[in-house]
DNA sequence: TTGCTCCTCACGTCACGTGAGGTGGC
DNA sequence: TTGCTCCTCACGTCACGTGAGGTGGC
């Protein structure tokens, strides 16, 4: 069922794809046989607002592949899970609503593990800034051509093992 | 409509409320007149699998003010959105998990912000103990009575800030 | 002309709700 | 006995799917 999807069959349809799926290019008949309904079913869903194809020139139906899809969907839940069509459209929002969410949860522990590491960062950062005041000053300024700042970590006797750490 | 549920008639009723929502306390005809619906109905929901009332040791239907709630919801779906039954049981599983996914959300957004408070204090720990250890090393031992150490945690470099754990 | 499109109307089927009918225990 | 409960069976209604019938443009 997902075929057509999976093998586009140029580098210039890869590049169009995501706009492929919207375009309306089947009529009736053909959405129909794919969808594995009657063409008067999908006239109704119309009516009923379940679907928009969009419209030829000449007023002809045409039916995109994510129309399709959405239809098999439908054909799902009518005949497989017994549902009239107030229940499918009530499912299809709902199931929107669902995905919204779940989005958001996926954002939101994205944004968390990101914030969490910039803070792990930023305290070491200021921990790191920290140990390289305790150099005396004025001591690197004694000794002609010192190199300081970079490799310091000097003072490292009260270095922690910080790797050690993660327990509890 | 909600009336009952917001009148406790005592502090006791208060305390036993959640427990009380869920015990089987209205035979048929008066769930059924609660929730504007014909006994036989009942008895159907309960065959399809939508409801399960109590059982008295009589083997009398119990139903609860869960229960009647849950019928009422029922009742507006069937008869106001139009909804089968089929519809009903689909759309009150994906309430559930809506409301779950809701929930987590909410959960999340209260982590998320008590974890940057507590980062931001962390770093201003860090922040204040470095100043405190730019006071020369000694210089509170030549005033005789001074008062240095204790928002200072003085030889801190050895110190870790041990209680700045679990991050990562 | 053939085979598609558009539309509306009508019928068959099925789910659901409810009524009836018969039973049994407070 | 009355009024409830339990159950099963059957019917009316309505939604939905589909077929038929008539139209029009490639």
């Amino acid at each position: 069922m997902t075929e057509k999807r999976k093998r586009p069959r140029s580098a210039a349809d890869m590049a169009g794809q995501d706009l492929d799926r919207r375009r309306g290019v089947f009529m009736i008949s053909v959405a129909a046989e794919l969808a594995e309904m009657h063409p008067q079913t999908l006239r109704m869903y119309e009516a009923r607002g379940l679907i928009t194809p969009k419209r030829s020139p000449k007023n002809t139906r045409l039916y995109s592949q994510d129309d399709v899809e959405r239809l098999r969907r439908i054909q799902r839940m009518t005949a497989q899970e017994g549902l009239n069509l107030a229940g499918v459209e009530t499912v299809l929002e709902l199931e929107r609503q669902l995905e919204r969410a779940q989005a958001d949860i996926a954002r939101m522990r994205r944004r968390a593990s990101e914030l969490e590491r910039r803070m792990a960062e930023e305290i070491e950062r200021v921990r790191r800034s920290f140990k390289a005041e305790l150099v005396p000053y004025g001591a690197y300024d004694a000794i002609p051509g010192a190199q300081a700042p970079n490799r310091v970590k000097i003072p490292v006797e009260r270095t922690q093992p910080d790797r050690g750490r993660d327990s509890r």
